[in-house]
DNA sequence: AATATAATCAACCGCAACGAC
DNA sequence: CGTCGTTGCGGTTGATTATAT
């Protein structure tokens, strides 16, 4: 996909970076910046294999690579770690996941990560990013100050309008997709929020229709997405059971996410929240026949009813299994 | 076809936590 | 107990690509 950017193309990536991509260090060490080279890559995926994902300076003290450590790192992390999906879209269901993990921990990328395999957390803070702009424009509203020091911390109460890290505005973004991570340019167009409520039904459907499979997801078939994750929260939440024939559903969901009944069968509990979407999600004609759905059942929920709901404990340590 | 705008992605930075010494 | 180095995280930037006008 846009691989080649690490090789040839694009001039440095950092203003403070010199034009061929190098940087003095202190010590006089000259430190290479920018895109990384394909034999750079190959030197640190070497490394990694012979001695695990940890002394990154030593890469660079060792001569093997004029980077920082921290360049090596975050170089393992967002591309060459095995099992990435790179250059594939946020499901529907990781979608989904996000929103809702990011309304109970804020922005704690790494940790809603976990959460997502093959999903780093630069991934997802991309991702929530390009939701706050989408948003931020759709509602004709600036992006929360930079100096919003409520960055990082949980949503503000629903009832301040518009709010940008409202849960119940992140379902509107996601039914505004069909739950589909489709660039939304089309919405420019819609005039004020009001008409989203209308809109809404027909982008579904028109975005349903455009929804393709991840081709490139690497999860095999004996490891579907989530089937290791028996995480208290993605059991206590109950995620929806889409048929097998919903349109555009990515193969590797519905049923095969939660081998042995962990996708909720039936409605949750009385007095539980859902904050799974309702199954009838991808159902088109169910936006018709329930036309009070999932935002508007979010919307009338008052933004505290969920904090009695216990922090998961940490997820199974990701990826731990490749090292 | 050219231009403008939005979306996506990779990589950087600063900061904080942590452990070793 | 303080210092230093390492690691990890969250925020930000800028280039590239896609889409709309």
């Amino acid at each position: 996909m846009q691989e080649a950017r690490g090789g040839s193309g694009h001039t440095s990536s950092s203003s403070k970076t010199n034009k061929n991509g190098k940087e003095e260090e202190g010590g006089g060490m000259v430190l290479k910046k920018g895109p990384w080279m394909a034999e750079e890559d190959e030197i640190l995926i070497e490394y990694v294999r012979k001695h695990g994902p940890r002394d990154w300076s030593s890469i660079r003290s060792k001569g093997l690579l004029p980077r920082s450590g921290k360049s090596c790192r975050l170089r393992w992390v967002n591309k060459l770690k095995p099992d990435l999906k790179t250059g594939c879209k946020f499901s529907p269901e990781e979608e989904r996941i996000v929103i809702d993990l990011q309304a109970q921990f804020g922005n704690k990328w790494a940790r809603i990560a976990t959460y997502l395999p093959g999903r780093t957390d630069n991934d997802v803070k991309n991702f929530w990013s390009t939701r706050q702009k989408r948003l931020a424009r759709i509602l004709r509203t600036p992006l929360p100050s930079r100096s919003n020091k409520n960055h990082g911390k949980l949503p503000l109460s629903s009832h301040q309008v518009p709010n940008l890290e409202d849960p119940s505005l992140d379902r509107i973004l996601f039914e505004e997709n069909g739950g589909c991570n489709q660039k939304a340019t089309k919405m420019t167009q819609i005039p004020d929020i009001v008409s989203l409520d209308t809109a809404l039904p027909l982008l579904e459907l028109e975005l349903a229709m455009e929804k393709e499979p991840c081709l490139s997801d690497p999860a095999p078939p004996s490891q579907p997405p989530f089937d290791h994750l028996p995480h208290p929260l993605l059991v206590d939440l109950p995620l929806p059971v889409l048929p097998e024939d919903a349109p555009g559903l990515s193969p590797g969901f519905g049923d095969a996410i939660f081998p042995g009944g962990l996708a909720c069968p039936e409605a949750p509990p009385e007095g539980l929240p859902f904050l799974g979407m309702d199954a009838g999600h991808d159902d088109i004609e169910s936006v018709d026949e329930h036309p009070g759905t999932s935002t508007d059942f979010f919307d009338d929920l008052p933004a505290d009813m969920f904090d009695y709901l216990e922090p998961p404990p940490p997820p199974p340590p990701a990826s731990s299994t490749s090292w």
